[in-house]
DNA sequence: AGCTATTGATAATT
DNA sequence: TAATTATCAATAGCT
């Protein structure tokens, strides 16, 4: 490359530092970007800074690329949820291996143990979708239920009303224009005519 | 680099297509390799060729880097909701701009031109955000309004249990021992005792 | 999958 | 920060 060898990195000052992750950044965008035009590839690229700064190219919308992985990464069958501690020691070597320049020689890998890799790695979404389609189930079962209780409560107010008809109407037949005494004072607070509908204001459009 | 220079891509035959998308391909792997061992930076790259094959590069978990992006992108703040046809626009900027290879010289855009594009980006994230709380709201409320049913079911059935009460009473006092016929035939459904409870099985925990 | 002529990338320097 | 250039690295075309 350039005047010299060079192969690992020191802590060099700071200034040469960077400038020349500036170049390699680059240089590795520039490698995108030719991998894209020349293969019509679709490519993106995040790069953290050891200070925590975000790089990123991207030949489309960065958001596009990452959600196509992830239906990318969805659509392998996910295992039947492999142990949490399992998936721990596969990522931790497969950083390791990342470190050995998987990257390089991922082709060379054995296909099986990649695919399995994978396939653990999509656990945590597998999960998540899951809790897409319960959550989803679980609203639809509010509502459905909340439907099922404001019928029975009609119900029931009406059977209320036809008590609260026949008391009067007994009462009226007992003693005409007197009151019962012998009777509980009781005054029924949810059989007001023209109160059918629901007491509690529900609206929710499903 | 080969033998002879190369500009733009002809279709090729498939075999020396795919062998030459190999080959850039690690080259762009081992880029991103050695500028994170070179510069202990973090870098996720996403690759779909044009038949739509995924293949990806990450010096830690991908997931993990992409949560990482998803953050970062989430602490610029995000504008009051530019208009959606802004964006678009933008983003199609972005597009062209991209292809013009805005990343390699990303550094030399106007910041803020960069920064607005980023801002503007992340609408779509911030507005899932949204939709989350909302979600959560919608099904607070909804369960809510399920346990003020089922008190008020309580109370009614209560209610109807009392008046059913009267009801029989004052039917004994009036005739011992016989049966009404002068009053309609009503027989009450949700007046038994010892049903309490809802009728329905409503398990939930919120 | 290896090989090499040739172009491309870049470390050091200005 | 930008340009130059001596060197090393990547790779296109061949086997």
């Amino acid at each position: 490359m350039g005047r010299r060898k060079i192969q690992i990195q020191k802590i060099e000052d700071a200034k040469k530092r960077h400038v020349a992750f500036s170049k390699r950044r680059k240089g590795l965008f520039k490698k995108a970007n030719d991998l894209s035009v020349k293969f019509e590839a679709q490519v993106g690229i995040i790069v953290f800074s050891l200070s925590g700064r975000l790089y990123q190219f991207s030949t489309s919308r960065m958001e596009e690329i990452l959600s196509k992985y992830h239906e990318s990464v969805d659509d392998l069958q996910n295992p039947a949820e492999p142990d949490i501690n399992d998936l721990k020691e596969h990522a931790e070597k497969l950083q390791l291996k990342s470190r050995q320049m998987i990257g390089l020689d991922i082709e060379n890998l054995d296909i099986k143990e990649l695919q399995e890799l994978e396939s653990k790695m999509t656990w945590g979404l597998a999960t998540m979708k899951k809790q897409k389609i319960l959550r989803y189930e679980k609203e639809k079962m509010l509502s459905n239920q909340l439907e099922k209780l404001k019928l029975q409560e009609q119900r029931i107010l009406k059977e209320n009303m036809a008590l609260h008809r026949q008391l009067v109407e007994l009462q009226s037949i007992m003693m005409p224009g007197k009151r019962k005494h012998f009777l509980n004072d009781f005054k029924p607070k949810y059989a007001k005519s023209g109160d059918m509908g629901s007491s509690l204001h529900l609206g929710y459009a499903h």
